[in-house]
RNA sequence: GGUGAGGUGGCUGAGUGGUCGAAAGCAACGGUUUUGAAAACCGUCGAGGGUUCAUAGCCCUCCCAGGGUUCAAAUCCCUGCCUCACCGCCA
């Protein structure tokens, strides 16, 4: 959410810095609404002020003793004008309320203009795309081919858009995802958490997956409404909702291995050969709280712990900054990582690292309480994959096949796969 | 699932329907003292919002959440959520 104090007082600028992401804003719908809260409030809360005062006058007659009838007879008009004004400013309010939370977050100056993923600035690239003596399959094929990534019977047993590992290829998959948190935890100083799956809508508020984007995610039957998470973003961001942090405290950073459930609403037909797109798929997750002033020199910290791990394991891929058209609603500036698929001969994302300033935080109201006796104020929240587990087994897959069908460990793995050095048929 | 207890400020924890936004303690912050620190002493110290040039004043809201009773609710009533204890069941 926006800062509701900017849309008051530099409406027209934020209409502006909108614009670079396509947003058109409704700034005469909001000048209206915000000039009948305005007067609604006001009046309300000197009705309120006069019920209070006339509540007390009649405490102090009684303790008197003094008849208070005529008293009673004065506040009843009042009161009733009270509930009133009341309920339309909670009305009123809410719908206020509403178009904030539908609002877009502002992108950071240094975002590039553009409309889709073609405008996208290319950062840098590491590694060079290996040159193969062969055709290189793509994962699908490999996978098929060992015998070992079955989709048809994910197909039979759940549905499309699922897969069954078995053997080396399950132990694979498990190995990448520990070799994330060792590496994160080890070496880049993130926390390990474990959190639920599920989570209530006041999370998925906070983050920013509602109200807009409920047809993304899986709602589950029962009398408690709850989602699968789409992404540990949402539980492990909203650890620190409604908290205040002391800011010796800071940064906080957290990393997190979970499945992912994704409706994949929208985007029918896509990807729909292979590991690319699934409704569920596992991802390390990297989280960080901090101050307000170190937020993108955090944003460069995240990405480049998840860029370590494609450097460990050896696999080719760029960094592009997201235009204006392409960042998602609640980030202020993402980088994306692409991975290099020999199957496709294409860069393919396979992490996406986000600054989202204070606009999480101020629907959450996380907070952090500055040293000295000051105010608390929002603190910013990033986050990132590191990476996305299902994604990376394929830029393997794919990275490391040779001629004769089979596949090859990288060498940062080996230590997780007791013994595995080859996967074949 | 059953029974009982409870949810109050950063934390612990008092609170008879009417100057209670709330005692006390801890923590924090400012100061005195000290070569420095600790201790001691004095003081400050919840959050959100409105109005405003104002982080000045004034005002409003908030004691888990949502309803209700009342002129007046942290305090009484109902519902929900959560926590704790014991029992049952269970990975």
């Amino acid at each position: 959410m926006l800062d509701p104090k900017l849309l008051r007082n530099a409406l027209d600028d934020i209409a502006n810095k909108l614009a670079v992401r396509g947003y058109e804003l409704d700034t005469a719908t909001l000048r209206e609404l915000e000039e009948q809260r305005k007067t609604l409030q006001v009046e309300t809360q000197n009705l309120q002020s006069e019920k209070n005062a006339s509540a007390k006058l009649i405490g102090r007659a009684k303790a008197a003793g003094e008849d208070i009838a005529p008293l009673l007879k004065a506040v009843e008009e009042c009161g009733s004008k009270l509930s009133l004004c009341e309920d339309s400013l909670r009305a009123l309010q809410t719908k206020l309320n509403d178009v904030l939370m539908a609002i877009p977050n502002v992108p950071h100056e240094s975002v590039p203009e553009g409309q889709t993923e073609d405008d996208n600035v290319e950062l840098r690239t590491w590694g060079e795309p290996k040159e193969y003596a062969f055709e290189p399959k793509d994962h699908v094929d490999i996978g098929e081919n060992v015998g070992l990534l079955d989709f048809e019977t994910a197909a039979k047993i759940t549905g499309s858009r699922f897969a069954v590992m078995k053997g080396p290829m399950a132990r694979l998959h498990r190995a990448l995802a520990q070799f994330m948190l060792d590496t994160h935890t080890q070496e880049h100083g993130y926390e390990e958490v474990n959190v639920p799956f599920m989570v209530n809508p006041d999370s998925l508020r906070g983050t920013g997956q509602l109200p807009k984007f409920e047809e993304d995610l899986y709602k589950l039957r029962g009398n408690r409404e709850l989602y699968l998470i789409p992404t540990a973003e949402v539980p492990v961001t909203n650890m620190l909702r409604d908290e205040i942090v002391p800011e010796q405290e800071l940064p906080l950073k957290f990393t997190s291995h979970t499945p992912c459930f994704r409706s994949e609403a929208g985007s029918a037909g896509r990807d729909v050969r292979g590991m690319i797109r699934q409704h569920q798929f596992e991802k390390v997750e990297l989280v960080q709280f901090v101050k307000p002033e170190d937020s993108y020199e955090a944003l460069d910290g995240l990405l480049a712990a998840a860029e370590a791990i494609l450097q460990k394991l050896e696999l080719p891929y760029r960094v592009v900054t997201l235009c204006g058209g392409d960042i998602g609603f609640s980030a202020a500036k993402t980088y994306d990582i692409e991975v290099w698929l020999p199957g496709q001969q294409k860069y393919r994302e396979i992490s996406s690292c986000s600054n989202f300033e204070d606009f999480q935080a101020r629907r959450m109201q996380a907070r952090f309480r500055p040293t000295g006796s000051k105010k608390p104020e929002l603190l910013h929240t990033l986050n990132g994959s590191g990476l996305a587990v299902g994604r990376t087994l394929v830029a393997v897959l794919e990275n490391y096949q040779n001629e004769d069908g089979s596949i090859s460990i990288p060498e940062a793995l080996l230590p997780y796969m007791g013994g595995v050095t080859e996967i074949s048929s």
